[in-house]
RNA sequence: GGCGAGAUAGCUCAGCUGGUUAGAGCGCAUGAUUCAUAAUCAUGAGGUCGAGAGUUCAAGUCUCUCUCUCGCUACCA
């Protein structure tokens, strides 16, 4: 909220994770906006970089290259190859994109982590996690697999489960193995260091909580529920051989942890850019500005700012602006889903529209909270707004310009009472299109440099130059060399959202790159100048070109279902005998009463009469189930299942239920109604 | 269940510290126009501001309760 006026301006966006592409939800959620910001503040003539790069460490690319049989570094060289080059042909104007495996980020986040640890800004502890003696080394979650004891279904990982997505810690999963060598994991004592989160409690809350109430709501939000929750010492290195040696002798096989090292990338890329890198990272006159999607809003609002804090010798970002997340048709964008559009893909297909995907993703940017991107919207966009709005006013003043000039530039003569207006209405959107970006409302500022076009077509419609012409040829002069101003002024008000048809627009008029300060200047462009050829700046998409896109994800909707479907059958267990099916004590009962247990979304505490006696059971059913519905109801439940607590409920059996593919759950029951207590076997 | 964010015209969104008939863009309707990629310009229709209660002279804007969506978190067959 400060008036402080910066020397020089730090923007940094989200370092993206080599193990995939980049897509629309990246771009629309951090990129779109940091390159506008990035290009409007050197637009003005600021002191600006802007600096981003690969995140290449952590455990997903490990698993990655192991499933490829190629090695780590080989997944990051493809992938950071891949996004580089599409960033690059979207116009996205980092000073520098660099990547984390550089020997310049491995120095730099080590001492960084070597500084910490000899100032005792770290907290050392041992504890007990999974270890695979064949292949001597600790297992990181996602290295462990097994069977999910949520849904029953094999090749659950240690932190999750892909086929019901529960959460999962390694040790609830059944028959655990390593993935590694396929051998039984044991646990063993290794140590680790941790951030005390908790001692910058204080510190975090009167930097945010007090010193920037300015921030998105989300943001601050985010923040502020952090805090009250109470903070938890944070682990700062893993077991892993991929990533940067945790720097402390004797300590081999440990690596930083990758959320550590990530954000340090920020400082190693400015690092590679420039030796000047310091007065960037470390004088209070630099404006820092974090560019990230709201699921980063942890890390870079809490953790690294500690980091920051407890290093010492660095400023603080002075705003993190998130955005929320953009759907694509409806559904959320997934990369294992492949539900996305890849913007390498994109750039492949839609070739020199990387202005339309850009104006798109910032006019539909999920700003204040999600959003959906739709190729229908796309094309309404692009063919109302770019084409007919922005590509049309430009076409007609250059067309008259040639038409009735020659494409010699004519001289204003004397300027109506309208011409100064409408003059002065574009001085008035100078201001808001630069309040907007300032506080990142990027939105908005789009508009606003739409509306120099819009304002540009009612001059041209209400001057009506084509029927002057015929009785006041010197008055079409001045409105002309107006109409040419205003175009001028266009390249300006668009070149940070869309760099390549301001560019366009500059050849089309024959005159060089415009500074901001010129916005609303009506002498942009001098009289006798002659200007270039006039082509079109956007073209109509047509509806084949959507129904297109349209049928490739409906495909990849069908093939998600299809797969699915097989994946849903799950293959046959292992065999048993009929003694360990006889273990099983299945009876027929009756549910007699049914309430909901507090304080919980899924779980139900049900009465049941199972012959033997009455008995409590709870279950995991409430989303499924009203408890009305089930009293009364015959189910079959496992009797002699161990009893277990939940909820400070003891449960003393199981229902048994049916699940289909789409999680749905079936109540199993005898065709007729039966005695309590029969057997089922 | 806890916490956070969101819910405003058909669509996408503005509405700051509460104050005249709730705004914009796109879409839609009607009219004008033809320089322009059937583009443009004008006018208009369209909203019980998620639901309910409360505070106030006055509430989209404050308080409470509830519903739905998204995220984090807890719990869970």
């Amino acid at each position: 909220m400060s008036e402080k006026q910066f020397k020089r301006y730090l923007i940094t966006s989200a370092l993206p994770y080599a193990n995939g592409p980049v897509h629309i939800g990246h771009l629309a959620g951090v990129y779109v906006p940091s390159d506008i910001y990035a290009r409007y503040q050197r637009l003005r003539g600021r002191d600006v970089i802007s600096v981003c790069g690969s995140d290449e460490h952590g455990v997903p690319i490990t698993i990655k290259a192991r499933k490829e049989g190629i090695t780590p570094q080989d997944v990051v060289d493809r992938y950071h190859a891949i996004i580089k080059d599409a960033f690059q042909r979207l116009g996205m104007s980092f000073d520098i994109y660099s990547r984390t495996s550089s020997p310049t980020h491995r120095v730099t986040a080590s001492d960084f982590f070597k500084k910490l640890y000899d100032e005792g800004k770290f907290i050392e502890q041992t504890s007990e996690q999974f270890y695979d003696e064949e292949a001597k080394a600790f297992l990181a979650d996602r290295y462990i697999v097994g069977t999910c004891p949520r849904c029953q279904s094999e090749g659950a990982y240690g932190d999750q489960c892909e086929k019901c997505g529960s959460t999962l810690s390694p040790d609830e999963l059944i028959n655990p193995t390593s993935k590694l060598s396929g051998s039984v994991p044991v646990k063993r004592p290794t140590k680790h260091w941790y951030l005390p989160l908790d001692q910058y409690d204080s510190f975090l809350r009167e930097w945010i909580l007090e010193g920037h109430k300015e921030w998105k709501s989300n943001v601050y939000g985010q923040c502020k529920s952090w805090l009250d929750t109470g903070l938890q010492p944070r682990a700062v290195s893993r077991d892993l051989d991929w990533g940067i040696p945790v720097p402390i002798e004797g300590e081999e096989g440990k690596v930083l942890y990758v959320w550590f090292d990530a954000p340090i990338g920020y400082i190693s890329a400015t690092k590679d850019l420039t030796p000047d890198w310091e007065k960037y990272w470390k004088d209070e006159d630099t404006k820092m500005v974090h560019f990230i999607g709201k699921d980063n809003i942890v890390f870079h609002c809490i953790v690294f700012p500690s980091m920051l804090k407890a290093h010492g010798d660095y400023i603080l970002p002075e705003n993190v602006p998130a955005n929320e997340f953009l759907n694509l048709e409806g559904n959320k964008i997934s990369t294992s889903k492949n539900w996305a559009v890849w913007l390498h893909e994109y750039l492949d297909e839609f070739p020199g529209k990387e202005d339309v995907l850009r104006y798109v993703l910032c006019a539909n940017a999920p700003e204040t909270k999600d959003n959906d991107f739709t190729w229908k919207d796309f094309q309404a966009r692009n063919n109302n707004e770019l084409v007919a709005i922005l590509g049309n006013f430009v076409n007609r003043a250059l067309v008259l310009t040639k038409k009735y000039y020659n494409g010699v530039v004519p001289d204003a003569g004397e300027l109506t009472d309208y011409d100064r207006d409408t003059i002065a209405e574009l001085s008035g959107i100078k201001a808001s299109l630069e309040s907007n970006i300032e506080n990142y409302r990027f939105r908005e500022a789009l508009k606003d440099a739409m509306n120099f076009a819009r304002i540009g077509n009612k001059y041209l419609a209400d001057t009506e130059p084509w029927k002057v012409v015929k009785t006041d040829p010197e008055r079409v002069k001045t409105i002309l060399n107006i109409a040419l101003q205003i175009t001028a002024n266009i390249t300006i008000a668009i070149e940070p959202f869309m760099p390549f048809s301001s560019a366009k627009i500059l050849a089309m008029l024959n005159i060089e790159k415009l500074g901001w300060d010129n916005l609303g200047s009506m002498s942009l462009i001098a009289a006798g100048h002659t200007i270039g050829e006039a082509t079109l700046l956007f073209e109509k998409i047509e509806d084949e070109v959507i129904e297109a896109q349209l049928k490739k994800l409906d495909d990849i909707k069908k093939a998600n279902a299809a797969a699915e479907a097989t994946e849903h059958v799950t293959e046959q267990k292992e065999e048993c005998s009929f003694d360990d099916f006889q273990k099983m004590d299945i009876r027929v009962s009756t549910i007699l009463e049914a309430e909901k247990i507090a304080k919980t979304k899924k779980l139900l505490k049900l009465t049941v009469d199972t012959g033997i006696d009455k008995r409590t059971i709870v279950s995991g059913i409430a989303e499924h189930f009203t408890p009305e519905e089930l009293v009364g109801r015959q189910v079959l439940v496992l009797v002699n299942l161990a009893p277990r607590e939940m909820k400070g409920v003891t449960s003393q059996g199981m229902i048994l239920m049916a699940e289909d593919a789409s999680g749905k759950l079936e109540l199993l029951a005898p065709e007729h109604k039966t005695n309590n207590g029969a057997i089922v076997g």
